[in-house]
DNA sequence: TCGAAATTGAAAATCGTTTTCAATTGGCCG
DNA sequence: CGGCCAATTGAAAACGATTTTCAATTTCGA
């Protein structure tokens, strides 16, 4: 890793091999939070923005690349070489997975046709996860007219 | 527009009715500030927060949905009947449409397999479009090494 | 017409992200 | 092995978009 670092320029510190390790060994979808605290249990001397400008870092130097789902918060996502789509619960607001190698072909086809070169494919399914599903059926006795008013 | 508004629940204003009436009218991909923008042309006097609440309103009755590129600002795309994807170039940040009844088709198909219920799908393909692969293109003489690093 | 509930505008509060700055550290060069 | 310059760090402040607050106003059904 510090050799890889070095090779493009960078240097290697314990904070950031702290960050870098602690970062790989989370699941996916971290946001800069996350890390921070999972972080801070080994070293509560790391700053937020270490963790913050390291977390860039990894997706400079290609590691790891930022997930919007549009609920305030960028998220990180180890880069896999096996592209994939997510499944955004609009309840629970977990990602779940799935691969999409069919998928990319056609879309590598539709950017060709409109003269476009991609890039990287994002792919989003929102709706609810069967957890979720179980739940609302459950709560679903009362209320359930009024719900969608009142923010 | 007041009667469909009658049966949510809320009220017609001559702000909101401006409001709507002008996101409708301007093109695809809004954001507050430019709504805010256009409507202060026709009246001063709005205030940016009744703009932006009012474009909440139009997501929240289902006739529009937030677009997240993940550069800082909410996007708000008219809902349209037939699902499409986006093209987001990296260097303009600009978004262009493409159908994708095709793939629907499939992504349905995943959530089923994966047991998720899905209400929405989202694709976004980036890359460079055209206009941007040109100018680069042409400023491509000198420099060129020296790019990456540094943000 | 009356009144409850919704809406508005301005300003302030939030909240995640990003920058600043001085101090420290890493790593290459001699 | 020193020394030096650039990279890095941590704390705090700056930012910027979004969201809330609050008092005043308006809408619309009764």
């Amino acid at each position: 890793m510090r050799e890889f670092l070095r090779t493009k320029g960078f240097k290697m510190t314990p904070q950031r091999e702290l960050i870098f390790k602690s970062f790989f060994a989370m699941g996916k979808h971290v946001s800069v939070d996350e890390l921070y605290d999972k972080v801070r249990q080994q070293d509560s001397s790391i700053g937020y923005s270490t963790v913050w400008r390291n977390l860039k870092l990894i997706c400079k130097v290609g590691l790891a690349e930022e997930v919007n789902l549009g609920d305030g918060v960028t998220r990180y996502d180890r880069a896999t070489e096996t592209p994939h789509g997510h499944f955004y619960c609009i309840d629970c607001r977990k990602l779940t997975e799935f691969g999409m190698d069919n998928i990319v072909g056609q879309l590598a086809i539709i950017s060709r046709e409109n003269d476009f070169v991609p890039s990287g494919f994002k792919i989003e399914i929102q709706g609810r996860c069967r957890a979720c599903r179980d739940k609302r059926a459950g709560e679903k006795t009362t209320a359930e007219s009024a719900e969608a008013q009142r923010a």
